[in-house]
DNA sequence: GTGCTCCTGACCAAAACGGTCAGGAAAGTC
DNA sequence: GACTTTCCTGACCGTTTTGGTCAGGAGCAC
């Protein structure tokens, strides 16, 4: 239940592109703006590019910039396309696992999970996240003085 | 992003635990009506006794039981003792990190993952799960029958 | 051709994951 | 008091994941 270095990289990273609006950046620039190691970074855009989020050329006046525009980029394209499926359970997807005896209804639990972050990463853009306008039901989730607690 | 086997094992135990309406129930016999290997078991046991969530009696009648009525833990409680808090990034409580440049606004986001787990998470009780019958929030959310679809 | 920049695979140390093993310590039974 | 039962605990172990680094190659621009 936890976000990976990987996954904050490269939504930080993506970030940046959605925010660039002329040709291509270079790695250099977004591993410094974010404070990302290069070499780490580059393998993590080789995955977004494999993934068809980002897209690149190399050479002078080359860099990375996004496949798609900014606002058809969510935070779960970018997730999966680094970490995989959101919310399986041991590695498999909660919809295909049964559960036995008084477990029975955890599926539905895990299944509530996975929707409740969908709810969240597939509802927020790159473009909603640079210019920091979230979606209402997002905001909503983040305004409660209660989230911010730890627990 | 994903839900260890060590968090659904312990899940699965305590429902087991929560049914049960008499007397404390041997580790064997967890182990076997949800089919998590024993020693492993023990383990986790362990964590959710030292956490407060359960308790047990060693020797001949031995076992364990819940500390609390089923109606008072909810999976949170037992996710935390075994997985630590939910939600961290890179190891760290998103309310702790601070982003820079395009990213600004990306804490608002992890603590909106954070909070909408919760409301799953925080919601359901031992009970609940037990009965099948969920609160209305996250019944609504495993309703949907694209909460099902793999993605 | 000469830089510049991305692309790729190999490698690496440390931690986490998903267990197993072996023994000790309480509680109950005879 | 001996014995059995069951939990308690720490040590260990192989594999995978995490979070990187290193070294070189390939494409592009000039």
């Amino acid at each position: 239940m936890r976000v990976s270095a990987k996954a904050d990289y490269a939504v930080r990273a993506a970030a940046e592109l959605a925010a660039a609006d002329e040709g291509p950046i270079k790695g250099e620039r977004l591993a410094e703006s974010q404070d990302i190691p290069l070499q780490f970074l580059e393998h993590i855009l080789l995955e977004l590019k494999h993934a068809g989020i980002v897209r690149a050329r190399r050479g002078a006046k080359g860099g990375y910039w996004l496949a798609r525009p900014s606002e058809e980029v969510t935070i779960a394209d970018i997730v999966r396309a680094v970490e995989g499926p959101i919310a399986n359970v041991q590695s498999a997807p909660p919809e295909s696992i049964e559960y036995r005896g008084n477990a029975e209804h955890l599926q539905e639990v895990w299944i509530a999970v996975r929707a409740s972050l969908r709810t969240v990463l597939e509802h927020v853009t790159l473009a909603d996240l640079v210019s920091g306008q979230l979606p209402s039901e997002v905001e909503a989730l983040a305004a409660s003085p209660d989230a911010w607690a730890a627990r």
